[in-house]
DNA sequence: CGAGAAGTTGAAGCGTGTCAAATGCAGTGG
DNA sequence: CCACTGCATTTGACACGCTTCAACTTCTCG
């Protein structure tokens, strides 16, 4: 049903780019057709906080032309295939399709549950419980659209990007991988994680998946109820 | 303009209370006439993070009756006036009411801005930033909605709370305060904040105010443009 | 094949957490 | 009005998780 709309006009993004910033006015919204993306947020002294990771089918910040400017930046991670959705895409489908209205906004909630959890993890868990959680969260988000095979999926994130998305230094994520590895939890190389064991994976990430709203993809929303 | 609606059904709920709990079915949403409340989530072994503030005039989780379940929960600090919203009021004003649709959609984006701040919070910045931040954000939240005399404001929360807040110790909450308090950045006593300048205070905790959004409430957004 | 980026390692320091006990404060009942 | 109870705040001593710094190694790619 978005497909229809977002074939419009898709560009390629490079790697490591940004695609809007801090302070910019907000214009179109952005769907990731393939590829992954990350939201951030600078401090004045260069300290760099990754706030959300954008995986393939997911919009980047519904209605945020309502906002005179953005209060956050979004980059690239890989290169990305990106739909543009201009405002009046959104118009037009508040104004004649219900269900994929109602489909948009269970999408704007699913993801700000995903950034509270985010919340969660770095305030009260440690950092093996964290690395844990963010890993099973990734791995579940990708099942989800089919983008792992087995208990493997493709990891694109650098050791720097885990860091900035934990909140720990570069040198502890290291070590906390290698604690990971050590226990068999995972295996990560060459840009590819395999999770061996799932279930023991979220248990020593306390991952509780509710959060994902995995139910039915939340099409059935306006339909029943 | 929400006044007339909210009016439809108010109750009282007591302090320390729950408003509703993770895995309830969502029922109503709620809107913060009086008094202050908070979002929170806990793990299996009862490490308890705050995600949120409300405060008055904070709508608690606009659409969440989209959702199947809660995958959080909300509770109060003091009593608390609430005006339950149905599904059919968001219904009745997406249906007739744009400007107000408008004004609605704009309060989720400055929420979600206000959480993801919360999280830069959490992972960026170290115990003093981070209570001065926070001390900043409730002040200046409470300034917009003509809560504050002078640079005084009422302050129900415990340091227990804070630290939930913050990820930080209750212990060291305390010590924290106190290093405050010491260089005459607040004055904390008998649930009352004392912010005797302000601008210090969120110097010292990297305080940017932009992802408030406080431009004109959000009001001109669908008649501009 | 060379250069820069990503990953790895060790040693030392410090910011916060933990534990435990003391103090202060508010509400309750005698 | 006072003793009693329980919660919030405060304090000290100690432990440890994580950061920092700096060097080294291994990958990746032009």
């Amino acid at each position: 049903m978005l497909q229809r709309f977002a074939a419009q006009s898709v560009r390629t993004v490079p790697a490591r780019t940004d695609i809007s910033q801090e302070g910019d006015k907000p214009k179109d919204v952005h769907l990731i057709v393939e590829g992954w993306a990350y939201r951030y947020k600078e401090l004045e002294d260069g300290r760099r906080q990754i706030l959300s990771l954008f995986l393939p089918g997911d919009i980047c910040d519904q209605n945020v032309f309502i906002l005179r400017e953005m209060d956050h930046s979004i980059g690239t991670i890989t290169a990305v295939r990106v739909a543009e959705l201009p405002r009046a895409f959104f118009d037009e489908i508040s104004a004649g399709y219900p269900r994929i209205a109602a489909a948009l906004r269970w999408e704007t909630l699913v993801n700000a549950a995903i950034e509270r959890e985010w919340t969660m993890n770095l305030g009260q868990r440690n950092a093996i419980e964290r690395m844990a959680h963010l890993l099973c969260e990734l791995f579940v988000r990708l099942e989800m659209t089919g983008l792992t095979i087995d208990n493997t999926c493709a990891f694109p994130l650098t050791q720097a990007d885990l860091a900035e998305a934990t909140g720990l230094s570069t040198v502890h994520v290291n070590r906390t991988l290698q604690q990971l590895r050590a226990h068999d939890l995972i295996a990560l190389r060459c840009k590819t994680l395999v999770v061996p064991d799932l279930d023991r994976l979220m248990r020593t990430g306390l991952f509780n998946p509710n959060y994902l709203h995995r139910e039915r993809d939340g099409r059935q929303h306006d339909a029943s109820e």
